[in-house]
DNA sequence: GCGTAACCTTACGCACGAGTAGGTATGCTT
DNA sequence: AAGCATACCTACTCGTGCGTAAGGTTACGC
């Protein structure tokens, strides 16, 4: 038989990317433990000890998928903030970004931010992606705040922008759950809950427990 | 010998509770697939066979952890909650329990959040919980907006409140992580963000986008 | 045209961990 | 004191999936 090779023969750049849009997909579908390196192999069109060969161990390629979502992303939403903007307009074309990332690859979403999050030997990296984030966020308030001549300490700062991170991700994550929502509009409901509640801080307007 | 038996015989209720204690604990290390039933029951100070008698398989068990530690959170969160407050009395203590729930049991909210978050078989049931923490938040706007004489529509009220609790997790993500974190001061800085954000949706104030 | 390097395969070793079979000891009941 | 249920153990089976050894095939340089 001269059917020809069955698997054509591909350079080694082409079957990397091949192997982790695959990775991506199955850790997301399965989850880390629960993804098997011959499914990912099998998805890739191409046999297990290549992906070894290219990509190293499971644990290797879990982190070169984290590393190039994680980079897809961030370089996503850096791309969309100009530090000249006004903060009301910066952190909507931040927000706009990221949600927009997150409706176009829902599955590097779910390793980056589901996965990678319940794994031990993951949490560093995700955390320090994670802490970027929230140093950008923090960084916007404070330039915002310097504007209006206000002041307020880094850490308290931080704990707001850490919480907005947090409202972001939660919206992103019911975006990844639903395919028809619309990311744009859900950037729109983050940038209402955001910006007003910072706004006030902002006006130096605080909240205070009551007294017992 | 007869230095008498090494392990004392106990009553089924106690040596239950012990390995689900155990087992919070390892699976909030270790993860569902790390943790190993021969670990949880060592930990335990019993053997396997005991943990498969009484807690059945390792899915059982660990749907048994996340009943056991949702069920309490949810029970401090709602013993905490009186109708009859206003609304902004109410939510400070909804978020204080909170707060409070997981600054107490950092295991199980690993378990709870983290876990339970990443498997698919568990999601669904994580999501049921969540869910119902969304309607409470909800709720409260809701609620609150009437006594205000306005009004908006319910799938608005939930994103909002579904970014309410995305950004409590979020701290009390970042509180599990930081046992020297005060979870009363935690509450009182997500208060800050939230309650005045909320406040101003509540009067009616909203941020659209600029055209383009 | 022919060697050589890169691409790619089949087929296996091996460890680890879920779940079980079958047996022993202890205390409560009558 | 015999009997019975319950607490508890040691020591296995067996599937699954990571990682690899050893060998086949295609393209390209000369």
């Amino acid at each position: 038989m001269s059917t020809g090779p069955a698997f054509k023969r591909l350079p080694r750049a082409v079957r990397q990317q091949q192997m982790l849009d695959s990775a991506v997909r199955i850790f997301s579908r399965r989850g880390y433990h629960g993804a098997s390196m011959d499914e990912i192999a099998e998805v890739a069109g191409i046999s297990k000890p290549m992906v070894y060969a290219y990509l190293g161990t499971k644990e290797e390629l879990f982190v070169a998928c984290l590393h190039r979502e994680g980079t897809r992303m961030m370089e996503a939403i850096a791309g969309a903030a100009d530090p000249d903007l006004p903060a009301d307009e910066r952190l909507w074309r931040g927000l706009r970004a990221f949600f927009g990332f997150v409706g176009a690859h829902r599955d590097g979403w779910a390793v980056l931010y589901r996965q990678a999050r319940a794994e031990q030997p993951f949490a560093r990296e995700l955390t320090v992606m994670r802490a970027r984030l929230v140093e950008v966020a923090a960084g916007m308030l404070d330039h915002a705040l310097r504007a209006e001549g206000r002041e307020v300490a880094h850490t308290e700062l931080e704990v707001v922008a850490y919480a907005l991170v947090g409202a972001s991700e939660s919206l992103a994550d019911w975006l990844a759950d639903h395919p028809e929502a619309d990311p744009e509009k859900t950037a729109t409901q983050m940038m209402n809950v955001a910006w007003l509640g910072a706004g006030q801080l902002l006006r130096g307007v605080t909240w205070h427990p009551p007294q017992g």
